[in-house]
DNA sequence: CCATTAATGAGACATTATCTCATTAACACT
DNA sequence: AGTGTTAATGAGATAATGTCTCATTAATGG
């Protein structure tokens, strides 16, 4: 997923020094499996000070590591692999989250953003609904 | 932009009593130019208790009055008119948003769920760039 | 090995949201 | 209109999440 040497340049950016605790962050994020809340990874790596934790998030995510996700609840969701542009589907009932490669709306973008006078930096698409696997199973809410 | 009737349905809407205090909400909203934060919200209607606030906002919410929008900051803004589907371009500058009536990205999404055997319920799209006002400005960061 | 200073972290503080429960008032029915 | 029922409210406690300060620690260059 993430090799060494892609993880030292990680711990590098943004920061001119690599230092233990911003390595603990690192590589709990890079294992992690699915998504997390920037509680969550304090909770399991107490050893390291929040203040870090949400220094260490808010540059991995400017630097394209991890993407944001806001899903149902109060606080966002964070999820590994954000370097290259791509989407998100969001399963409503067991929260799992699988990529979209290759964004196929490009255009459409492009064109809207030109009708409004818009200089267009990015967008963000997520797709809500049921995964194949819950897409079976009755829900009685 | 809203009718009286439409108003009236409004506060009917998953509720048993239309009261006066969610009238208040109602209004104020529907007068609102442009997104807000619940707590701008509450701050403009003082009379108004918190819980029937953050009660109403979620309801109308939910019955597809108001859009919630995740806009840079922290608190999510809302916004009116979330009955018909469409999305939304941000000015990442002044933080204006526009309307995006007519999807184009419907079957783009039929399709990438589909392959990936989903049951899609719904989708969000957001634009991010700089609008027509600020797009001229240079900016200094 | 030392000096410099970037980075850390404990904990205070700020912001946003939810919950509790005594009180209020909307509605149905007369 | 008056009354009973109970949905809805709201003050304030509490929870959840995020930011800030500043004394201390430790990464790095020389």
């Amino acid at each position: 997923m993430a090799d060494r040497t892609a993880l030292t340049t990680t711990l590098q950016m943004g920061f001119s020094r690599a230092t233990g605790p911003r390595k603990t962050v690192v590589e709990t994020v890079v294992a992690w499996e699915g998504h997390f809340s920037a509680e969550e990874l304090c909770s399991s790596i107490p050893e390291v000070g929040r203040a870090t934790v949400y220094r260490t998030l808010a540059s991995l995510q400017k630097d394209g590591v991890i993407c944001r996700l806001m899903i149902n609840g109060r606080a966002p969701r964070y999820l590994l692999g954000g370097t290259q542009h791509h989407h998100h589907m969001v399963c409503n009932q067991c929260g799992s989250v699988q990529d979209i490669t290759g964004c196929g709306v490009d255009d459409f973008v492009d064109t809207v953003a030109q009708q409004h006078g818009y200089k267009p930096d990015g967008h963000r698409l997520e797709i809500y609904g049921r995964c194949s696997l819950c897409a079976g199973k009755e829900i009685n809410y």
